[in-house]
DNA sequence: GTCTATACAACGATAGAC
DNA sequence: GTCTATCGTTGTATAGAC
């Protein structure tokens, strides 16, 4: 699947996003309003998304957030009742929106090869729409209490988890060679993840993540096919 | 080589890193006892990369490290003029470290299937020894001035040249199929890094750094050697 | 529902005794 | 060379007007 393709299926979706943090976190969220509440939280993650990623979550303020979402220091604890569950909030919200996508694409392709095109290119277009929630995700996991630490392993062995189960299937169907699926799991992962950590190197040279994801596919390929390079 | 050969080799060599700092930055540091002062250097080092680790340099105050480094706040600052001067000191002191290494053990070997096992199996093992200033140098980039920020992308570029210029001997030689060198070294540079930001995964699977070594290069090597797999 | 004004704790940094 | 005591600032969070 193109890019594009895949942009606008996504963004039909986005829109609802916000609605669902209304509806699931109403005893935080002390706004009645929904359409108003929906808009404001949807400031609100925006401004902490673009500022984490210039200087961490840590280091921004609460006066940093006001000024960039444009609501008062006050208005913004009708949001959220402390900075840290904020920043639950937003990890929680990221998470169910990334899994979703994901287990949804996957399961209905059928054929190990195949699964493995679709969840290479889900997981880099996923993490090239929402690249400032997967930067955030990764960056700011060691300041999560331990509780939703425990959420964010879960989070990465789950992804992981995907690539395990298809490659086991591949063994299975004779199309991948015998080889450690949890090492080769992990490689993928990897090579994944460099696409958002290192966003900076691949805009400079002008990689888009359709040649990404050809490219990663292609040394994925090589190593576990059981013919040789195409 | 042997991970234990070299961890030998460079621990021969690791006392002399703290008397470095105290010639190269007496402007910084205070104090005029060489004996005193490099005792002293390690321990705010070690505490400063130790509670890092826990919870970010920037979470980090100088309360927690007065206490585990058993000085007090009055005597850190005999050793820096500011919590920022403090994680400039220990990036420069860490890039010194990690690149005469690196640069030191490849260029003596001739040939590039030799130089890139020897270069992955360097990276790793220096990640290991020196893992928690790796991961501090990964997740306090974003933290830094724009200044040391510069050193850092630089510091990125060159290992990956490093591989990059054995990428392309190999393909002169024709002992590597010609692939795009950039997107290749891209993507060894993101598997060597997965070893110290995932530390957890591998520690928890039992995986020596030796085991891993191995792995990545023939991960590698299935994509870029002429020949197929061995 | 949003604002301004403010409380109060914790921070980085320094002065001066020893 | 290291300590304790303290300064001024900045952070999160709340109270109460509108």
């Amino acid at each position: 699947m193109r890019f594009e393709e895949f942009k606008t299926l996504v963004s039909n979706s986005s829109a609802e996003i916000f609605e669902e943090i209304f509806a699931h976190r109403s005893a935080s969220v002390k706004i009645k309003k929904a359409g108003v509440a929906v808009r404001n939280l949807e400031k609100i993650f925006d401004a902490t998304l673009a500022i984490s990623h210039q200087k961490g979550f840590h280091a921004m303020t609460l006066r940093d957030l006001s000024r960039a979402s444009g609501l008062s220091m006050g208005a913004l604890y009708s949001y959220f009742s402390s900075k840290d569950e904020l920043l639950d909030l937003i990890q929680d919200q990221g998470r169910l929106t990334v899994h979703r996508a994901l287990a949804e694409r996957i399961e209905k392709i059928p054929g190990a090869a195949e699964k493995l095109t679709e969840a290479v290119q889900t997981h880099l277009y996923l993490s090239e729409i929402y690249y400032r929630w997967f930067y955030f995700s990764y960056m700011e996991t060691k300041n999560l209490s331990k509780e939703q630490q425990q959420k964010a392993i879960e989070s990465e062995l789950f992804t992981e988890k995907v690539f395990i189960d298809i490659l086991e299937l591949g063994q299975r169907e004779g199309v991948f060679r015998p080889s450690d699926p949890r090492l080769t799991a992990a490689a993928i992962k990897a090579l994944l993840q460099d696409w958002y950590l290192k966003r900076w190197k691949y805009t400079r040279r002008k990689i888009t993540v359709e040649q990404y994801a050809e490219f990663v596919l292609e040394f994925i390929r090589a190593y576990i096919d059981t013919k040789g390079v195409a």
